[in-house]
DNA sequence: CAGAATTTGACTTTTACTGACCTTAGGCTA
DNA sequence: TAGCCTAAGGTCAGTAAAAGTCAAATTCTG
């Protein structure tokens, strides 16, 4: 078996253990620990865990230095559809709140904008509009913001 | 962890604790309870509190000398702050998307912060809202959407 | 065999850490 | 008051600890 395919499968598995779908690695003892150089981490980092196959690199020399290999889920935007599709024609409060932080937390929208949803449906906002509107306010400012971050 | 960034989260703390964004420590002293040189507070600060990452460092030398980190806000908070001021309790609908289009031209808020801004006070928003709260519910809208990105 | 994929290692760049030495502010003493 | 002492913080250059780059050498594959 190659290196290379070694190599992928031991950062796989590691992600695959994840719960947050993010792989960190420290170069030079991820390579000994394997048996190759450290330059070819790189070399499989940058052949098959690109942005085109899905996923994320970041990286930071120096001393205490490391890779962390995220996979991004691509399909930010069905995700966003079904979200939206899942909200009916009202919304309250609580819900309102957690589904921009889940959102948010699985990255589909950028905290800014989650920040922004919540400046949007917050009490000093809603105060303005009559109680009985409010739900299918918010269930109409949710998905409409949700449709223009897609 | 790394020195560096105990350091960093420590400062962030007590920055985060102050209510007047201020951090203020005596470098020997602060060295010694984290357990590092002085000099790597000064290291810290300059690089990670840099004015381009929005940070004041003021200091004195000398008995009772002290390093004050202050988060600093930057140039845009205060235009947008006067912004902010400048919009009544009422908006119409064509001031308002002319004010964000200008904020986001004059890049004070990002493109997508502008557009989620247009989308939360569009017509199919403003539909779930009786006619005689409109005005007053898109100055307290746009208000505390720009007051969430500053 | 030709071209693509893999492997290697020498060299580069960034980031982190340390210690010796410098400068400044205040206070104290003769 | 001049001069000295002490208690701060500031600087800088050097070392070490990573990761990044690149091109040559090698191996695979059709």
């Amino acid at each position: 078996m190659k290196m290379s395919d070694i190599i992928t499968a031991h950062i796989l598995d590691m992600l695959e253990q994840s719960e947050r779908n993010t792989a960190e690695i420290q170069r030079n003892e991820f390579a000994s620990l394997i048996g190759c150089v450290p330059s070819q981490i790189n070399y499989v980092l940058s052949s098959r865990f690109t942005p085109e196959h899905g996923y994320l690199i970041e990286s930071r020399r120096g001393g205490g230095g490391y890779i962390r290999i995220s996979r991004v889920k691509l399909d930010k935007s069905s995700a966003l559809m079904h979200i939206i599709n899942s909200v009916g024609s009202e919304l309250d409060p609580a819900s309102a709140r957690i589904l921009i932080e889940n959102s948010a937390e699985a990255e589909l929208i950028s905290r800014e904008a989650a920040e922004l949803m919540q400046a949007a449906i917050s009490n000093t906002v809603l105060r303005e509009i009559p109680l009985p509107f409010r739900d299918s306010f918010r269930a109409a400012i949710v998905k409409q913001m949700l449709l223009a971050v897609i």
